[in-house]
Parts: structure tokens; C-alpha cells; sequence
DNA sequence: CGGGCCGTTGACTAGATTCAAACGCGGTGG
DNA sequence: CCACCGCGTTTGAATCTAGTCAACGGCCCG
């Protein structure tokens, strides 16, 4: 059928992004979303600037909201949640963080991390000092234009997550971020293969708004369904195509044929001025 | 008291940045956040790829989600709102940009938008076109970092948001979404003057994931407890300090002694590999 | 003057949170 | 090796919040 072709070009794009981003050291690549036209100097004068660290225990504490702004950070390998603490001292999650992904982006904006960043697992992550990085953007355009690329990127996934918390109940809002997780470790569409989430339930929940309990019941229906089987944190995909269009109502829809219209609807004024 | 002194200085701020953005032409001060390290000739060469458009009527739509990206817009006059359409059909509002606010920056990271903007009332937009940006931004350092600036802002905002919708009534949500209005239109914190909202109750509930009875009921509560006043859009903020600790759960609570801490409690592995 | 959109209000319902308690599992220490 | 302890998870029941459906009123614009 062709809406299962379709949705497996889908799974094949996920793939092929984290199998890329199994690269040890995100930060040479920056992201590598999409092209990347990075000549072999700026590469290798981010080789000098990047910072790997070694693997630091559950828990662990990155760097704290309100310190002042040092590097942007990528996870090597294991997860990292990035969390704000509210007014009533409750603490809400704001996004976790996979194996190539970066984080801190929002404090390069005042030049202080607005969220805390704490391990899930036994996580490495590598660390591009702000003030290098932004040297070398000068110097080199490739550079550049992926740095603007990644921060727009995140801009992106921010929108999707905050559409799909707005106006919709919890059961696409869990399945959405479920499959998000799916699509982002790096495991096949086709049922099968299990992995181990890095967060509890109380901390998925908490992701996208939602009680513990509330995640724990879902989890039981997605399970009778046949959707997913679940033992504590180990999960498997019996039938992550359905998950996928459970939670797609919270994905946007894709615009067909928008490429008709042209740009230039805007009454111009003053181009030139002079 | 103590608390009064803070916010009041806090609201001072809001008014600082509101009265700056009166510029006509946002586009040339990219946003101005906060530091404005421009050369003379950043901004003189901004001028030139800057186009200022004129004013157009309200619901005329400005690009669309899946259109190839030509330019990031800032609002000059009037305001927008920037939507996505999800699977089943429904449009649910990602922002409101109010003069002085870019808006389109999402589209950078793979080169379409990611959402349509419309306009709310009647507006004038100016837009950098890309292209032209990217390589000024090549050659003037200060401006590099400022496009910076405005896009990790942005993720900061969307987190904002993100952090205010997730776990929270909406009582809160509303309060914190007109608290922010009020701020970013250059409204006093000191009870009175009265505003125009440029977007329906429909509009403005959707924006936090409520349903425009919710959002009706809930300015009925408002205003028998004293906060507002409104008929129709004109709405009066009559107790903006209790409106702006209403909805501050939903703000990140100020990280106080945070600047003890060192950053370099990761240990570094390989700092300059040769 | 008419019509449509926006806003309001009421009654009902469904859904999610909360409180409470029990269970399973992994760890530690005896 | 087993007992114990604690955290995370599960399940149940009651509550209440917010969504939905429906109808009305009012305002603005044509």
C-alpha cells in the first residue's frame, strides 16, 4: 500500500541519521542533519576545539540553570534529561537527550544555561567551548551554516514537541514521544528488537505533562492492544508503525503542494534603500 | 518590599525592550536582545538585503509550512501567528509575533518552513533574505553572533512555553500567556491603561491547548477576582503583579547561587587532540 | 436591516490527576 | 545464599478539571 511505503521511507530517514550519529564524537560533525558541506580545515579546527569527556555515573549534574554560558554539548553515548525548575519548585522536563543530539543551545542567547542538564545513565559527552566555536563560525562558512542550521533544527523540534502537548489527550502525547524515542535510538520500524529506555516512567510522563500513574496505565493499553510489551524499563516495538500513526496526529502534516505559491506576495516597499 | 522592588525592575526591563523594538525596522537591529556589538557597516549592509514591506490586511497568509525558505520576518507593525495544520486536519497555533519579533527562523535548518504564518490584524513584516544573510553574517563577526543570539533565543522561548504547558491547569496557562502578552506589547505592570488583543479567544486558548469556552470562563474568573477587565479584545490589566505570579509556575524560578559552580567538573579526555 | 463571526453561558461527559496501597525487582549487607 | 530494604511500577477508587455539545446574545460589517 502506499501509505506503508511512504512510512517506510520515513523509518529508513530515521536510520540513517542515528547509524551517522553513532559517529563517537557528534561535535566534529555538528549535527550532520542535513548537508554537509564542511571543508576538511573547519573540521579539523573543530577536532582542536571540541572537549571529549569520559563517562560520568546516573545522576550526574552537567551544568545548572543560571551559570553562566561556557560550551554547547552533545551526548556521546547514554541519555541526558535537560530540566527547569519551576516557581512551586517542582521540576519539569523540558527534553531528553540521545546519542548525537546536542544540548545548552538556549544559553548561548544571554549567555546563561535557562535549564539544568542531568545524566540518565552512565553517559560521555563532548563539549564545544562557546567562545572557540564562535571564532572559528568567522572563519569558516561551512561551519557557520551548520551552527545556524542546529540551533534552527532545535527551534523545529521544539515547535513539534509544543504542538503535540497542545490539544491533544494523553494517549497520542505518550505514543508520540514513545515513537520519538523509537525513531531516535537508532531501532528498525519493523517489530522485533527490544531496548531499554534510560528514564522512568514518572520522567516520560513528565516529558509530555503527564502523571506517573497516567504513563503506567497508558503502558497497559498500549500493551493489550499488542502495540508494545513492556517489562520495567525494557520495551519492545511489536507494532511501532501503529504507534507511529497513533501519536502522528501531533506530528505536522506535511504540505503537498505548497512549492506552487510564490515568495513574493509581500507588497515590497524599499528594497534597495539606499 | 523586596518582592515589589523585583518586579519592578523586571517590568522596567519589558518596557526597555518594548520601547527599543518601536524601531520601525527590527530587521536592521536583528532582534537587539542584548548586547548591539554592531559595526557601522554590519548595519549599514543589513540595510541594503533588508526589505521592508508595506502593510497588508488581516488573515493574508505570509509563507506557507512546506515552502522552500527564501527569508526570516520580523513583524514591523501589527501581529502574526504562526500555525501548523496536524494529521486530522486541525490548526493549532505555535506562536504569536508581536512587533520587534522574528518569526520563519525554524525554516533555516532544512530550507522549508515549518509552519505558515498569518497575519492577525493588519501588518507590516520585513524580511532578511537568507542567502544574503548568511553571507554578510560571513563577514561581520558582531552580526554572526547576534543571528546567534536570536535563534538560541528562540529555542528559549519555545522551552518557556514548552515548560509553561506542560503540567499545569489552565488557569495557569492563561495567566501566563496574557502575562507574557502584556509584557511584550509594551504595557505598563502598573494597573490601568487598557489593550487591544489582536487574536480571538479561540486563538488565544489554542496557543496553551484550551478550548475557547475554558478560555472565556476563565477571563470571567479573572476579572470577578479582580486581575482584568475585559469587553471583547479590549482587555485592562488591573492587577498585572497578581496576573504575573499567577502564571509564574510557569516560569523557570531563578537559579540564585549557581555561579559557585565551576564547569569544569566533567573530566576531559582528550582536550586538544593533535 | 440582515448575516456571520465571536463571545458567553449552561449542562453533561470523559478523561486525567490524586490519594492510597500493594507489588516486583534490584541492590546491599548479613 | 538469603533476608531485607528502597525505589519504581502497578492497580484501584474517588475527585475534579477541562472538553464537548448546544443554545443564546451581541457586535461589527456589509
Amino acid at each position: 500500500m502506499n501509505a506503508n511505503l511512504a512510512d517506510d521511507a520515513l523509518y529508513r530517514i530515521d536510520m540513517m541519521q542515528v547509524s551517522a550519529s553513532d559517529d563517537p564524537s557528534p561535535c566534529l560533525g555538528l549535527g550532520l542533519a542535513a548537508a554537509p558541506p564542511f571543508d576538511a580545515g573547519a573540521r579539523e579546527a573543530l577536532k582542536r576545539i571540541a572537549r571529549q569527556h569520559e563517562p560520568v555515573p546516573p545522576g550526574s549534574r552537567l551544568h545548572e540553570a543560571g551559570e553562566p554560558f561556557t560550551a554547547i554539548h552533545a551526548v556521546r553515548s547514554g541519555a541526558v534529561k535537560t530540566v527547569r525548575r519551576d516557581a512551586s519548585g517542582e521540576e519539569r522536563i523540558v527534553a531528553f537527550h540521545l546519542p548525537g543530539e546536542f544540548f545548552g543551545l538556549s544559553a548561548i542567547a544571554d549567555g546563561h544555561y535557562a535549564t539544568s542538564a542531568v545524566t540518565l545513565t552512565t553517559t560521555a559527552v563532548c563539549s564545544l567551548p562557546g567562545q572557540h566555536l564562535f571564532r572559528l563560525a568567522c572563519e569558516h562558512a561551512g561551519l557557520q551554516r551548520q551552527l545556524m542550521r542546529l540551533l534552527s533544527g532545535a527551534i523545529r523540534t521544539e515547535q513539534g514537541q509544543y504542538a503535540a502537548l497542545a490539544g491533544h489527550n494523553a494517549e497520542v502525547r505518550l505514543a508520540f514521544v514513545l515513537d520519538q524515542l523509537r525513531a531516535r535510538m537508532n531501532h528498525p520500524a519493523h517489530a522485533g528488537a527490544t531496548l531499554r529506555l534510560p528514564m522512568t516512567r514518572a520522567e516520560l510522563g513528565s516529558s509530555v505533562g503527564l502523571a506517573a500513574e497516567t504513563t503506567s496505565r497508558l503502558f497497559h493499553r498500549f500493551t493489550d492492544r499488542g502495540l508494545i510489551e513492556a517489562r520495567g524499563r525494557r520495551i519492545t516495538f511489536l507494532d511501532p508503525l501503529a504507534l507511529h500513526h497513533l501519536g502522528a496526529p501531533a506530528s505536522a502534516a506535511e504540505a503537498s503542494a505548497a512549492a506552487a505559491r510564490a515568495a513574493d506576495h509581500l507588497p515590497v516597499v524599499d528594497s534597495t534603500c539606499s
